[in-house]
RNA sequence: GCGCCUGUAGCUCAGGGGAUAGAGCAACGGAUUCCUAAUCCGUGUGCCGCAGGUUCGAUUCCUGCCAGGCGCACCA
């Protein structure tokens, strides 16, 4: 496409008396493919001109009548536009081989020169059971993650764990009062949850317990050894939960720095703000006040001496740059924290780090019931676990009825039922609300990962039918693709490499994912009109070369989501 | 009260300064002597929240309003 693009530029740039790279900056995508595939608007000229818009385009067809280039066959004015048809033999050429050639790298670059790019996601609060509100967070973060690198970037990805805050005095309190060292043993993280949710309801009728919970976390900022031990335990047990659970979805980390890695730096942001002479009392805490940027106060201290979550951010910050010189610093972190990114990083600029500008919060919606918002305190929530076991259920189920001769059961079941789940998260917008509903988490039609994977699947067994051929190239092969279905399917293949980009540019996952489902639409178009094994043994050669291609294009997109592409299902 | 986000078909949502605003679901009707029917084809629906403004042109950008969500110093 880029090609085309270059190559139609070329030749209208000087008749139109712009730069051949303003002239590829105008070019669309026409909404109706038969008006043609490349179109160049005449708007802007009007004014230059002084001429409409459709006789500009008109002039300009006139003196393309007649005329062809590599990739394209013809150059229709229509209204204020002039259409370029592409060449479909050339173009087919260049897209197919381009892919073939490229294998598992086709879309990815090298624009970000292994710059180092953080990643925070998943970002779970210790003590606090894995709910499918976190797998937004791990699951957009991971894609993120995955993309960064297509593009030549080299990702660090970091689970900032919440292992640090008042949370952990709640706890010890929870424990202390009511804990049950069999129970805990049994099941860890759902029984510091039930007691976390436990200490909520208590503190509702005797709000002692939290200055109890906030003297608890106090002791810990100071070492005591007591507070130490429970908390040391507390983190240990939840973080053998976590480790299955992304060992199951294949996330991995570079770091598990969680905000008690930074305890030792927190002076050094505190004494920096005051060098800085930025921060002040009040009422017994140390402040930043932010009134000049319309942003509240930033509180880097309590009263009782106890830190907060931002001076923890603050540090993690700092260390981030020092140690791994970022060109971006990414957190994926739901919108509610949105003015606690605001504050941080304007902390950051005012500390007078000029990489602050290159910190970007990435956010994102929330999970919420029909009857209202998720909340762990009052113990309203599902459990990520539970999401992904009832969905590899139901794809077992339906692999039971549509394939029951299949080999791999299991493998599928899990690649359809991780897949549903994952791109439920990630196909739509991120910065939209998502209402938790079981059947559209669990549906495996229509715009689905299972509609992808399908296609895939499809392919797969195909190819295995045909035998090895595909894998040899042939020119001519290629030159007799030429049905609608199979030219529209090339132009579709021709746009991952642009939608990679700006899934990436945009931390938009949900670009990458609607045009898989364009991919695997056009395949399942080309796949009801145009016969594969029963074609002509040229024309079968072609359309096995097309296919390949298309099933590189659908396991290198998945792949960025994160999602498997089985061979069967 | 102030700030941020969202508002598009019955439902869930894409899209986005320009050509006739699109998908999926749901409903109905069709397609399998043939490569997996988890598929494909067909049928209908839209004051693109409302009102102004900028523009040759706004559903898209700006302002105001309305509705919903989220947030606003000792939680994270």
């Amino acid at each position: 496409m880029q090609k085309l693009k270059e190559e139609i530029a070329q030749l209208i740039a000087p008749l139109v008396a712009l730069e051949p790279v303003e002239v590829i900056e105008l070019l669309e995508i026409p909404p109706e493919a038969e008006y043609g595939d490349i179109a160049f608007p005449c708007y802007t000229l009007a004014k230059k001109n002084k001429q409409s818009p459709p006789v500009i385009a008109k002039d300009l067809g006139d003196k393309l009548a007649g005329r062809e280039g590599v990739y394209w066959q013809k150059a229709v004015p229509r209204g204020p536009y002039l259409n370029f048809h592409i060449a479909p033999a050339s173009y087919n050429l260049e897209i197919l081989q381009n892919i073939i050639e490229q294998g598992q790298t086709y879309g990815n670059t090298n624009l970000g020169n292994g710059q180092n790019v953080t990643i925070d996601y998943s970002s779970p609060n210790i003590a606090k059971p894995f709910g499918v509100g976190h797998i937004r967070s791990t699951v957009i973060g991971h894609s993120l993650y995955l993309l960064y690198k297509a593009l030549g970037y080299n990702s660090i990805g970091i689970n900032h764990l919440g292992d640090w805050g008042t949370q952990f005095g709640k706890l010890i309190v929870a424990y202390k009062h009511w804990g049950e060292e069999e129970r805990l043993e049994e099941d860890p993280v759902d029984y510091l949850y039930r007691l976390y949710v436990q200490f909520h309801q208590q503190a509702e009728e005797d709000p002692s317990l939290d200055d109890e919970a906030r003297s608890w976390f106090r002791s810990l900022e100071n070492g005591d050894a007591e507070a130490v031990a429970y908390w040391e335990r507390f983190r240990q047990l939840s973080l053998e939960t976590y480790a299955s659970i992304y060992g199951f979805l294949g996330i991995e980390f570079e770091y598990y720095h969680g905000e008690s890695h930074y305890n030792q730096m927190l002076d050094r942001v505190i004494n920096l703000a005051q060098k800085k002479g930025i921060a002040r009392e009040s009422e017994g805490a140390l402040i930043i006040d932010l009134e000049a940027y319309d942003l509240p106060p930033v509180m880097l201290r309590k009263k009782d001496g106890a830190t907060l979550y931002i001076t923890r951010d603050l540090a993690a910050a700092i260390y981030r740059y020092e140690t791994f010189e970022f060109s971006r610093s990414l957190y994926v972190v739901g919108a509610e924290q949105t003015l606690h990114f605001q504050q941080l990083f304007k902390v950051l600029e005012l500390l007078g780090f000029k990489w602050a500008s290159n910190c970007v919060h990435v956010p994102f919606g929330m999970i919420r019931f029909k009857e209202g918002r998720m909340s762990t305190r009052a113990g309203k929530i599902i459990l990520l676990e539970e999401v992904l076991q009832r969905a590899v259920e139901m794809a077992r189920e339906i692999i039971e009825v549509k394939n029951p001769d299949l080999k791999d059961k299991e493998g599928a079941a899990i690649a359809v039922g991780l897949g549903a789940v994952r791109f439920g998260d990630l196909s739509n917008d991120r910065v939209k609300n998502i209402e938790f509903d079981w059947e559209k988490a669990l549906d495996f039609s229509g715009e689905t990962a299972a509609y992808i994977q399908y296609a895939h699947a499809r392919i797969c067994s195909i190819i295995r039918k045909a035998g090895s051929q595909y894998l040899i190239w042939d020119d001519r092969a290629i030159s007799l693709l030429l049905k609608e279905e199979e030219i529209t399917l090339v132009k579709t293949l021709a746009l991952l490499p642009e939608k990679i980009f700006s899934s990436a540019e945009s931390y938009r996952p949900s670009v990458l994912a609607r045009y898989l489902i364009d991919v695997a639409r056009e395949f399942n178009r080309f796949y009801h009109n145009c016969p594969v094994l029963n074609s002509e043994p040229e024309l079968q050669h072609g359309r096995l070369l097309l296919i390949n291609a298309t099933r590189q294009v659908i396991a290198n997109g998945l792949g960025l989501l994160g999602i498997a592409a089985p061979e069967e299902m």
